[in-house]
DNA sequence: GTCAAGCCTATTGTATACAAGATATGATCT
DNA sequence: AGATCATATCTTGTATACAATAGGCTTGAC
């Protein structure tokens, strides 16, 4: 009753029927989607977290889960250990998953890591990007000009993701660039923050111009500086902005 | 069957004790390795991979780790999706896990990025480092002296792994110092290869001792250029040794 | 002899069963 | 009545059963 695979299944399983649906009130959407893809529960289950659906704190319940998404717990707490893995959730033994509680001050010690990372990437781009991967940056910095001029902050968030990728990308460091990209994804919910910051869309967009006339250029610590800046500032105003609505702060 | 297991787990300690111990059975060892810590297994594999006792490209088999440790199959692929995750072995859908191979161009870009870092928490602690700290540090590089002194590699590896961790310590961004440390572990094999280099070790001595004068003279600056400097060399040596060795390795 | 197609087997992936730990709840004693 | 211990119940963790897939092997045709 629980497993709706297992019973449309031609074999008959030996004492299946242990106990009716003790949880059955719960509402399964996913009816349609059955057949989960591989990974699919993990994306899910993040796009909750950075979307706030899922509060830090809460606790994540396998069976719940489970029931979402129509699989046995197995794929669930398989999901649930790669998302800890990540840092997303925190599994306490026993006890279960929870959503990881990230306070001020480690956001902002992890914007000062990933000004560190950007930068280092700028500085290598700028010595080692060629032509096409000037090029295509320069297409992506179009792309943010466009968002930018229509006023959608969604665009602009998606552009400015893939105007940050080509640079890691650029760098020549392919482990340095996952390590950039793994970084921008967990920080992501908190950088799509900022851009609620009267004018900050603007500023990020001249700052991306700089950073790409320095990549230009070739100058290796122009562009060093102009990336660590870039992700500095984005530190600092989540800081102001986090401020802004809570009056005490022991962001250190 | 595969599983010579499930008849005896005659666990006696109803629960009436009160101790607060939860892992009683720790010493326990009968038969084989019976009653596995949880993560023992993960630091297992890890250890093997680490030591070349599995080598790259070699296939972990789930079931043969299974006997190994007498578990099921279920918390050795928990063990090794964590590994996973870290970056030592990869997971092929369907075909099983395989110790990654990694180049020596992945691994000299994995030391560029690890002296960033640590010149970043070299920056950092020499602006924050306290009188404690300080001396604490010091006490690991005096520590590094003897054990060069005796020309015991084992012993400097350990100290001076206690050295970098205490600066990772000391420069007061907590989410750095993680980032740091797993890297650290991560290159741990590689770095331990290059004390065999002749005079190595003393090079390394030297080497922390003007990390800590800069550390302790409060400049900045400094600290970060001897820390980067000291990694990027881990590379380079690293890559001669390689270099040195290898004309029939099959070199990515 | 070579190649291809289909079965065979070995191994991964998932579901379910079962065991052990944790929390909630109720009974007993002071 | 309150506290404490015992137990009931729920949840996590692990074992086992089953399903599905990949790769090898056999067989048959050319």
């Amino acid at each position: 009753m629980e497993q709706g695979r297992g019973t449309q299944s031609s074999r008959s399983v030996p004492m299946a029927t242990s106990e009716p649906g003790q949880y059955e009130g719960a509402e399964r959407v996913e009816r349609s989607e059955r057949r989960v893809r591989r990974g699919d529960i993990r994306d899910a289950i993040e796009q909750d977290i950075l979307t706030g659906r899922s509060r830090p704190g809460e606790k994540l319940d396998e069976q719940a889960l489970a029931r979402r998404f129509d699989v046995s717990r197995t794929p669930v707490r398989e999901a649930l250990q790669q998302l800890a893995s990540v840092g997303l959730i925190e599994l306490k033994p026993n006890r279960g998953a929870f959503v990881r509680e990230v306070s001020i001050g480690e956001l902002i010690q992890m914007f000062e890591v990933m000004a560190e990372l950007e930068g280092m990437a700028g500085r290598l781009a700028a010595r080692r990007a060629g032509e096409g991967t000037i090029r295509r940056i320069r297409e992506l910095l179009l792309a943010c000009e466009t968002a930018a001029a229509s006023r959608d902050t969604d665009a602009y968030y998606a552009e400015n993701g893939r105007f940050h990728a080509a640079i890691y990308e650029a760098c020549g460091n392919a482990f340095l660039a996952s390590e950039a990209s793994r970084l921008h994804q967990r920080l992501k919910a908190y950088r799509r923050l900022q851009l609620r910051v009267p004018k900050r869309m603007e500023q990020s967009l001249a700052e991306h111009r700089r950073i790409v006339e320095a990549i230009e250029s070739g100058d290796a610590a122009l562009a060093e500086r102009e990336l660590k800046d870039h992700i500095a500032i984005q530190g600092e105003r989540f800081a102001d902005f986090v401020a802004s609505l809570s009056v005490r702060d022991a962001a250190e």
